[in-house]
DNA sequence: AGATGTACCATTTTT
DNA sequence: TGGTACATCT
């Protein structure tokens, strides 16, 4: 049973059929439980899913999506389904293909980002844009931030071009433009003393000067297409009969407004999420948004989903206990059928190298008990956490690979790659020209440049325009003038070709005439012959598209890392790029206060981030499927300095019914000190330390000292102090230099 | 213009 | 500790 539209303009619904409707039972409802089937075929509507951690959300999503094609409520092209990432795009337009046993054309799947590309490019001309305007990223952001900041005289020292570009965003996020903008808004942070309005509207002038969008302006720009236009919205709205998002509460105020707006002659949005999965309130998600679902859409339906097929009882009752302690939940109960399993391993350790060899150690005890180590993960809170893991388990020959890090059009061989490209494509890309001008080296330096902007500036032409009237004059030194000139001919010629050669090619030959393959032939330093591999990765993949243009976009929007899925290994990641995945067992180190949470998420966000981060805590622990193993260490070096840490507040949380400690209640703080008394891992792991170096043992309700209210006392970070409240092990203490601080009592010592 | 040295800083991250 | 941005030297 094959499911085909035939449309190549998606924009056309003129040669569109429904389904071809055999009779045959629907395959997108087998196996689904019946909360499950209530949300697949709940009626038309606003329906909101709330999923908890391991409910098969996608699954109903993906099923309903199935449900609206195969009983020809809408054509595909009527149909948008919006995720946050390409992955999660990827994975339900492959979900809904094998459910429905074939290709499914037309149909508007994808990011919030490429869903809003596809609407602004044909109405580019709208917002002072041609349709083939280039899309920034965050690095052309920032540059192109830092010319004006120093154009206006602001020096960038004080306030970086880097802070600005995030004011910007959070404004975009909040779905706000210039326009909109007040002096002193709550979102500005006072940049250059309430410059940053000033700035954002020049910053967008500019954009739109270089026929340019970011990221933001995507939806942004959608957004005022809208309101300014309302004929064009209602098309829209007419169009999209089913609108789905996934991971809803992950949705900002500018995505919500766009939903929203679409949403409005059908009514019919599915929206999936769980706003105890979310952990992204510091770039603009707004939980509010799904807290408020039922407001926003008058009659909506919600459904729940409860049943977790994922994990055990003990890892679901600690995951449970912990998101408990959050206010202003939706609520759900999780519970499932399956066997009890072991209970959450809490374990205390030394310091960090401990808790690596622990971990270390366990892996490969699971590995020879005949666990793969694709199905092990260690997830901590900050990337650079899995240093300690690498080395570990290099140490030991364990294969593992790091999920993260930058994206593939992120690195520089391959930006530098599309600097060439786009400027061959469109002239007037400033930022790209400038990008390449000098790399390699060409001999075209600051003084160059400096003459090169003055001159296009003045004349309000582009920096490549301004290059051929340069070259033409005597302003600039013969050696320059001979280097520019032999790089306009260059460009000139790619031009040329643009038409006759085909595109995989001419980037071939772009990149070998400039001088730029062999820069990095030539280059001695160890990742040189990866930069080499990925540029021939970037040739092969632009044999799938049509045009360069088109690849253009591809790259910006689409593209996403090379999944390194060869052979088994153990995965490291961040807690927030584990999301959405499972492993057997799961690691969870570094549960220490200041750490996780993080301190400096409570400094600026308070209550609220303290909510997220035990989301976040939430998140880690319902990846694991059998095993989930959280340590703490009472000791970390942290760069160059010891800091001694309590336990996070989290590990108080977990209910005790589903957890079993260890270190920490079934030793004394004298037997750990005793090297036949604790386990291997649990042994200091620094012999030769200066004493005032080592590590001092913290653990929790051991303190060596006995202390009364009013005695004065020294903390090794905090300094001198005087105790002004006791609560059991909990000192409340005015230090004279760190202010008022509450303390274990084990961190602390008489002052002499 | 390019190389070398130094001070500074250090959540989380998709598009 | 390691990466980066800026200052200074050649």
């Amino acid at each position: 049973m094959v499911y085909i539209e035939h449309m190549s303009d998606p924009f056309d619904l003129g040669g569109a059929e429904p389904l071809p409707g055999e009779p045959a039972p629907p395959p997108y409802l087998s196996g689904l439980n019946g909360e499950q089937r209530a949300a697949v075929e709940a009626t038309d509507g606003p329906l909101l899913v709330l999923a908890g951690a391991g409910t098969g959300k996608t699954r109903v999503l993906t099923s309903r999506l199935a449900n609206i094609l195969w009983s020809q409520k809408a054509w595909p092209s009527q149909v948008l389904a919006v995720t946050f990432t390409n992955k999660a795009a990827r994975e339900m337009r492959e979900r809904l293909e094998t459910l429905l046993g074939g290709t499914v054309e037309g149909l508007w799947i994808g990011t919030f980002h490429a869903m809003a590309a596809r609407i602004l490019r044909r109405h580019a001309e709208l917002v002072g844009l041609k349709s083939d305007f280039t899309i920034l990223d965050t690095d052309d952001q920032i540059r192109l931030l830092k010319q004006l900041l120093s154009a206006a005289n602001i020096d960038d020292k004080r306030w970086p071009a880097r802070a600005l570009s995030a004011v910007i965003d959070r404004w975009k996020n909040a779905g706000l433009s210039p326009q909109q903008i007040g002096q002193g808004h709550p979102l500005d942070n006072g940049f250059a003393n309430g410059k940053a309005a000033e700035l954002y509207a020049a910053y967008q002038q500019r954009l739109v000067e270089l026929n340019a969008a970011d990221f933001g302006d995507l939806l942004l720009h959608c957004l005022s297409i809208f309101a300014k236009y309302p004929d064009v919205l209602k098309d829209y709205q007419e169009r999209f009969r089913y609108i789905l998002v996934d991971e809803y509460q992950d949705t900002n105020v500018a995505q919500y407004l766009w939903l929203r707006l679409l949403a409005q002659s059908h009514h019919n949005i599915c929206c999936v999420g769980d706003d105890d999965q979310s952990i992204y309130g510091w770039r603009g998600a707004e939980v509010g948004n799904i807290l408020r679902f039922e407001k926003d859409f008058p009659g909506a339906a919600v459904v729940r989903l409860e049943r977790n097929y994922r994990s055990t009882p003990h890892i679901l009752g600690a995951a449970s206990g912990v998101i408990a302690h959050n206010q202003g939940r939706l609520g759900k109960t999780l519970w499932t059928d399956t066997n009890e399993g072991e209970p959450v391993q809490v374990r205390a350790v030394w310091d960090g190298d401990a808790e690596a060899r622990m971990v270390g150690d366990e892996v490969e005890a699971l590995q020879s008990k005949g666990d793969t180590l694709d199905e092990m993960a260690v997830l901590v809170r900050a990337s650079f956490q899995t240093r300690a893991f690498e080395e570990r388990f290099i140490t030991l020959g364990v294969p593992y690979r790091v999920i993260g890090g930058p994206r593939f059009y992120e690195r520089r061989e391959i930006r530098d790659a599309l600097a060439y490209v786009r400027a061959v494509v469109s002239p007037a890309d400033d930022l790209a020209f400038e990008r390449i001008v000098n790399v390699p080296k060409r001999g075209l330096g600051d003084a160059t440049m400096r003459t090169l902007h003055t001159t296009a500036r003045a004349s309000g032409v582009s920096l490549m325009a301004a290059a051929q009237v340069l070259c033409e004059t005597d302003d600039l030194r013969a050696q320059a003038r001979n280097a520019l000139q032999r790089l306009l001919n260059d460009f000139a010629r790619w031009r040329g070709l643009l038409s006759t050669m085909n595109h995989p090619e001419l980037v071939e030959v772009i990149l070998d005439e400039s001088g730029y393959t062999s820069m990095w032939q030539q280059d001695k330093s160890a990742d040189a012959p990866g930069r080499l591999e990925n540029l021939k990765e970037l040739i092969q993949a632009l044999e799938e598209f049509e045009n360069l243009s088109g690849f253009l976009e591809h790259v910006s929007l689409v593209m996403d890392n090379a999944a390194n899925d060869d052979g088994d290994m153990v995965s490291l990641m961040t807690l927030h790029g584990a999301k959405g995945l499972e492993f057997d067992t799961v690691f969870l180190p570094g549960w220490e206060e200041e750490l996780f949470p993080h301190q400096r998420a409570l400094d600026e966000g308070g209550l609220a981030a303290l909510e997220e981060e035990r989301r976040l805590a939430y998140v880690g622990l319902t990846r694991a499927r059998k095993r989930a193993i959280v340590s703490y260490a009472a000791n970390r070096r942290i760069f160059d300095r010891w800091v001694n840490s309590a336990p996070s507040r989290f590990i108080e949380e977990l209910p005790e019914d589903h957890i079993e400690r260890e270190g920490e209640t079934g030793l004394s703080a004298t037997e750990w000190h005793d090297p036949g008394a604790a386990p291997a891992w649990l042994k200091p792991a620094h012999r030769g330390i200066r004493e005032d170096r080592a590590p001092r043992w913290a653990a929790r309700g051991q303190a060596d000292h006995v202390f009364d209210e009013g005695d004065r006392i020294f903390h090794q970070k905090f300094g001198y102090g005087r105790i002004l409240e006791m609560d059991g092990d909990k000192l409340y203490i005015a230090f004279e230099k760190a202010g008022d601080k509450t303390v274990l009592a084990s961190f602390v010592e008489p002052a002499k």
